[in-house]
DNA sequence: CGGTCGACTTGAACACGTTCAAAAGATCGT
DNA sequence: ACGATCTTTTGAACGTGTTCAAGTCGACCG
């Protein structure tokens, strides 16, 4: 790494309502051309002076518009996200059940992200860096984030689950949590075609249904409660 | 990056057995001034030559010992697991109660990870890439990592808690993942003295602990056993 | 038209991790 | 003592991500 980091946001000035539009174009282009290369020879052996060459621009001009080559996985997670959220509504259309739903939108984040998997674990170990905008859990994923957790929340709304009030409120939150546990496994996984992946949620879903379903025992009652309480908590400072 | 990455293991002679004994002393001399110098400047900023500069020898040295510079960071978890284990058995001596005990091994880790919360984070993110052997997942790691099982294995073994066999054997793994979290956890944590994270365990334990003495109940029997029984199956290939 | 200002563009230069051919020691059989 | 063979050591050189002083271009003002 011959990265001095630490050189995150200093910009950001009162400009960032409006996009300049002209340059877009360029910016765009330098955007394409990398995943192309990304996704022809993986994220390490594509070189900025390669993107800058192919886009038909010069280094500093890439970095004019991104700041670190990592910036430019953005474009993927991006489109990985899209991708994900329109076809995992689409396939949502009309199912009741509460971990048939679950277990589609899994499935079908699976099915997106499979072409990238060669290549992608390279993408998400950055995403592991706390400081790196494109953790999952840092300020600048928030929309992201957001977007991913309300899907969740249509899986558990618009399903005939019953779970009191609490639950309902953070277990969207949870569900994300653990789809970030299934991405884990999928990045470490090499069985093929992921086999392995797709057998934990296979199994792991109907776990997850059952656990929420009995969440409304007596006896399990004071755990459901704790444990959004403790979620809230946690939450509450920073 | 200027890595071409991609190099693991290809040495390994049958000389595996035995270290020459000659050379241990500058092996240990580089490894000990790395370790210096990343915790007085940050991984990232300690640069090779520095620390075979303060090592008094040359760079291509450094690299006849060590084959990257991710892989001087190996001395750092074996120090730091070391640590963990005998502190933690210290702590553990007498205490009957799986809760206190699971508690006492999570925060006797925070306790003995404290001082190098700071730097430290930039060494878990090298451990997040699947191809790394710093991976906690990985073959080179499975020392390690039965070690750190076989502590939850005597958390649960002195312990006066009650559980099927089933879930006995299998459940020193799956504290194991949850440390794991926590520690994934802690690594994001920006609070004060980590704050949020003793919070987590403080409050995570005993919910744990509550969840594995209900797994006998008549009704989460079932989930018991499938959580068990995915675990093996998942455990199977590969 | 001249001039100024800001957005954009350039490519050489820098610091870094890593490699490698060559040299220097060390060990051992004869 | 001498060569042979292995281990250890060296530092220049390579490819990389990133920076920056300098340039180009266009729009707008007088």
């Amino acid at each position: 790494m011959a990265t001095p980091r630490r050189s995150r946001r200093a910009e950001r000035g009162p400009d960032t309502v409006h996009r300049v539009a002209k340059s877009e174009e360029t910016r765009s282009l330098i955007v394409a051309t990398a995943m192309r290369l990304f996704s022809e020879k993986g994220y390490d052996r594509t070189t900025m002076r390669a993107i800058a060459g192919e886009a038909g621009v010069s280094v500093g001009n890439a970095y004019y518009y991104f700041s670190a080559k990592e910036q430019l996985i953005q474009g993927f997670y991006d489109e990985l996200s899209h991708q994900h959220l329109t076809a995992s509504r689409q396939a949502l259309e009309g199912e009741p059940d509460f971990g048939t739903r679950l277990k589609t939108v899994l499935l079908t984040w699976l099915d997106v992200a499979r072409p990238y998997h060669r290549f992608g674990t390279q993408f998400f170990v950055n995403a592991a860096d706390p400081e790196s905008p494109l953790s999952p859990f840092s300020v600048d994923s928030t929309a992201a984030r957001e977007a991913s957790i309300g899907l969740m929340r249509e899986v558990i709304e618009s399903s005939d689950v019953k779970l009191d009030q609490e639950l309902r409120e953070e277990l969207p939150g949870l569900l994300w949590l653990y789809q970030m546990g299934i991405v884990l496994f999928w990045v470490h996984d090499r069985s093929p075609h992921t086999k392995r992946t797709r057998m934990l949620v296979e199994r792991s879903v109907p776990l997850i249904a059952r656990l929420v379903g009995l969440s409304r025992l007596r006896v399990l009652r004071p755990v459901s409660r704790e444990i959004t309480s403790l979620i809230r908590d946690l939450a509450k400072q920073d």
